[in-house]
DNA sequence: CCTTTAATAGTCGCACTGACTATTAAAGGG
DNA sequence: CCCTTTAATAGTCAGTGCGACTATTAAAGG
């Protein structure tokens, strides 16, 4: 019931964090800023910032990427609230509560610093250690969450440039989960999902590959996709 | 990065407000409080209040639970993060971003007002509409993530007591979805889901039943349920 | 033109699931 | 004490999805 009725009602920080991936030559990359003041001066960090009075936390989020990386009007960014982080101490200057945000980027613009970023730069997920805060803990929440939501979304289309074919993604689902998919039935599942993805009538990528170049596909408009896509269960996982 | 370096930082009051289920009568219920003070005097909520500056969102929902509802100490509750809502004026009087959470309760003991609320009362859901704030779309955002984590989690048996029949978890899946199973069919996934739940041996439930007592089950150590249980496509869904 | 590379097509068998039917085990009324 | 009622549990069968393959096709480039 927003209870502050008779209570005296603290007042917080709220910043928003985030996590945003790519994908570069086969390897989820991550976008992180290297923080220009204390606390953690020098230590890399997840882009983010206070929200103002006036803007939603998905607004902040989008803001504080232009300001501090330069990504500035990503038309396929694709953003979605992961979760909020209160635990007290979290920040060692004051009480700061962060909402955090999972963002997929399909190409990989360059980045560069602003605002209160000295710089920002694409980083391999697996280098991506001891970062500033609790952005470690919020960087796995998020490749976790992603990870999961390609089962049972479209979401590995946000990875791709708005034509992509099956082979870039199966990409995605390979680079994010860590395996390996066998290409006749990765093609025969995603073209039996209805929504998934749509042909694009004879278009072929001619992007200087040897072989024979694939068709087209664009997103489908299918927000969940029936029936999932499970992901292959790890060696001695059955109970 | 947090980065409150260069800005001045604007404080918020920051909330949490929780959207209780529980299972009462074969349909499902959620804990509302009436609202003692303005603005929305009167009307329905979702419980809730401020958080301390002492305490994690999560610490902040299970004692404002206690606080309004008198549900304390409520062993079997389920409680996880919805979402933040933090869009300018969803509070008439200032600027306050709230931390919603989802929460399952397996009984449903009654409840009594306290703290801010004038009154607290378990109310079916379809009954629960035109509540303060933008609590309607909390309300609608929690059941829509209820629903679709019955399909990948053992998320179900938190809606049941510690020890629960096959019969009894059903119908869970079948009040949330709004759907009828077939038993034969649910028993034979349920069982043959490696961690879903696991058999109490040598145990029926005796409760005044007229038929033959159902053997009664424990939730089961998985997260993630392999495969899932599907929700039956409604009508027509099919593109 | 012939080799290479990758996309696309097709096959086979098992496991899962939806839609059923049949059986069993107790409770409770007569 | 039996017999009806109620519900749990067991079993059947066909269609389908999917993993693991093999085979074919289409272009690029030397």
């Amino acid at each position: 019931m927003d209870g502050y009725d008779k209570h005296a009602f603290e007042p917080f920080a709220v910043t928003v964090d985030l996590a945003v991936f790519t994908i570069r030559e086969g390897a989820l990359h991550v976008l992180l800023v290297e923080r220009g003041q204390e606390p953690y001066a020098g230590r890399w960090a997840l882009p983010g910032g206070f929200l103002r009075p006036d803007e939603s936390a998905e607004r902040a989020a989008r803001r504080e990427l232009g300001e501090e990386t330069g990504l500035t009007d990503v038309t396929g960014l694709h953003l979605e609230q992961l979760r909020t982080y209160s635990e007290p101490g979290r920040d060692p200057r004051m009480r700061v509560v962060s909402v955090a945000f999972a963002a997929l980027l399909p190409d990989a613009p360059e980045a560069h610093g602003g605002g209160d970023a000295a710089q920002a730069r694409w980083t391999p997920y697996d280098a991506a250690r001891e970062l500033a805060f609790d952005h470690d803990r919020i960087l796995a929440d998020a490749r976790d969450r992603i990870g999961a939501k390609l089962e049972y979304t479209g979401l590995a289309t946000a990875f791709c440039p708005p034509e992509f074919t099956l082979g870039e993604l199966q990409q995605v689902y390979e680079t994010v989960w860590g395996t390996t998919l066998d290409r006749p039935n990765f093609r025969r599942k995603v073209l039996a999902t209805p929504g998934f993805v749509e042909a694009v009538p004879g278009a072929a990528r001619l992007t200087g590959g040897r072989g024979k170049p694939a068709a087209l596909y664009r997103a489908g408009t299918a927000a969940a996709l029936h029936p999932p896509l499970l992901r292959p269960v790890p060696e001695g996982r059955p109970a």
